[in-house]
DNA sequence: CTGTTAGCGCGTTCAC
DNA sequence: GTGAACGCGCTAACAG
């Protein structure tokens, strides 16, 4: 029977389609890869077989057979529920869709270990390259050999130890323009709510804030500086401690949407104003500047910096391994917005 | 040289590993299954090739050779940019990563031709199930024939022309007890905001609005009914022109988070107390209903609704095609939370 | 134009 | 305790 594999639950193969179009597994090959010398006959009658029976070409063998590509791109995040970490999911899904690769999505929890195994994983599966947001501060694990010199790109944070192609956003820029605002309203007392220093995007947010500053002259007052928060409870906690104390700041610095949450939370229940400015948009940040706490907010396309992340993967995978240029780095802009703010 | 291939930039397989340890590509197959029946010695100095060519297993040419199992499973969502989808994606994650699956991603912007594409490649990749929120009205796509008896889980939308397992919201009960909390505040005219009735959970949305109208005597006016939105731009114009009307409602009903947030902005533009009330609960939805408007939230555990899923897909999984018993159907249950609500 | 042979990387089966 | 042969589903290279 032609069907019997098929009828056993189990997959059509080739031959099976074969055996139905009475003609060989090479023929059909053929005409599944639109090969021209297939008499037209011969074709539609291929063609008929492979939809009576609802078959689909096994890429994995395929794969294994043709050696190269298997069209999978791996994509290792720290956490999805995120927003900023969907959004670059989606633009790398946007832009390597549009190429016919399929993405294996990963969440590491911020863990280093899970990290090494996803990654090890990823390399088993033949992932023809991989996106990864790097959770710990070792990343031997991503080192071309350990990969078998595959492709990787790194988002959201640069490369330590080892070479490779990176998307960053303008972390330090941002966070000296929103500070600068904030000095130039007036605030002279500004506190900083801060994600550990350890993680990129936090040491660089602290550095434009400082830097900052510095060019106005300035000195933060360290003791109102808290850096290690990576929650929203703690940053509230952080932000009511540092509002508490006598000569408060009048204003608040956050590296990321959490801490403005905590900040916002905290100011909120303090009735008293405290100019907010902080990384990250988030939904209806307008009319929560307007309605109560005025925000200064660093915005940036998360989706770009998947998209960037992606196309030089693309490149990258069109290579041949060793062949190309040293690694690139490319910075996503961001852009201050304003709701509410007014000079202290 | 033992090293060839690997220095090829190609990745090294077994037969390099045995080369280098000097035994046959078999023992190597043994040692990296811990069969028992292996010499400590031949293990030992397999495993130190393994560990100096850094070798990984080739998962696609096993699960070829074993004829079942690829580890991937496939996850189809309409929409990874709304949260609640990337909180369903982080669900599934969890459970099926705990069981040594990885997730293969796709995202079809609920067009349902794309959502054909995708199927259809997620099958030529093998995977073992897949977990769909599917975006059209047909699925004959996904009927067991066509994805070859793998096994398929819908999430948040019901199988309609086909039949499988699936994960809802309690979206008709969620509706009616928001509604029900409106009109018990005892607001009479209660407009709605809602996405377009042939998208499942619209549908039972509206239901829901309708019935605690019923249950209280009233009825609805349909003037200050609008379905068919589908962004937060159209929610607010809609919200704006039924706001604008002589004797206009006092109160909204949201179907999801982007009519909600419509809604909120047409409210605050109208600088008059509206109450809302919606599904899907957002950042600082709290600090947000405290300060301006009203806010009646029906919340629900994303997270849940992927971690069902994926223990159905897992279930289903373990057995073989067409031995499961007929389709199960799980409800994730919905809370309503109010924020500065109060009678009107 | 179509079929046969061989082999991708791996594991089962059976020898030794 | 270890190895050789064979085949998973597919396709390049060579017949005819």
């Amino acid at each position: 029977m032609a069907r019997a594999r098929a009828a056993d639950g189990g997959a059509p193969t080739m031959r099976d389609v074969a055996a139905r179009a009475g003609v060989s597994a090479m023929t059909v090959s053929r005409v599944l890869k639109d090969d021209p010398g297939v008499g037209a006959d011969t074709r539609t009658r291929v063609l008929a077989a492979v939809d009576a029976l609802g078959y689909r070409r096994n890429e994995n063998a395929r794969s294994l057979r043709l050696g190269g590509a298997s069209g999978l791109v791996g994509l290792v995040v720290t956490n999805l529920a995120n927003p900023f970490y969907s959004r670059l999911a989606l633009g790398v899904q946007e832009v390597l869709s549009a190429h016919g690769l399929r993405v294996l999505l990963s969440n590491t929890g911020e863990h280093a270990e899970r990290e090494r195994d996803v990654v090890t994983d990823l390399v088993a599966h033949q992932v023809d390259g991989m996106i990864v947001v790097p959770a710990g501060s070792s990343q031997s694990h991503l080192a071309p050999a350990a990969v078998h010199h595959m492709p990787v790109v790194l988002a959201s944070r640069p490369p330590a130890g080892m070479d490779a192609d990176c998307v960053l956003v303008d972390d330090f820029g941002g966070a000296e323009e929103g500070t600068r605002q904030l000095i130039s309203d007036g605030h002279r007392r500004i506190g900083f709510l801060g994600n550990p220093p350890v993680i990129y995007t936090g040491a660089e947010r602290f550095r434009g804030y400082w830097a900052a500053h510095e060019a106005a002259g300035l000195q933060p007052d360290e003791q109102f500086v808290r850096r290690g928060l990576t929650d929203v409870a703690a940053a509230e906690a952080a932000a009511r401690a540092i509002l508490g104390a006598a000569d408060a700041p009048t204003a608040l610095f956050c590296t990321n949407n959490r801490m403005s949450q905590g900040a916002i939370r905290a100011v909120h229940a303090l009735g008293r104003p405290v100019a907010i400015a902080g990384f990250d948009d988030f939904e209806l940040s307008d009319v929560l500047g307007v309605l109560g706490v005025p925000l200064t907010i660093v915005a940036y396309d998360a989706d770009e910096v998947g998209r960037r992340a992606a196309r030089l993967l693309l490149e990258r995978i069109g290579q041949a391994a060793g062949t190309g240029q040293a690694a690139r780095r490319t910075v996503v802009p961001t852009r201050v917005i304003r709701y509410g703010a007014a000079p202290a």
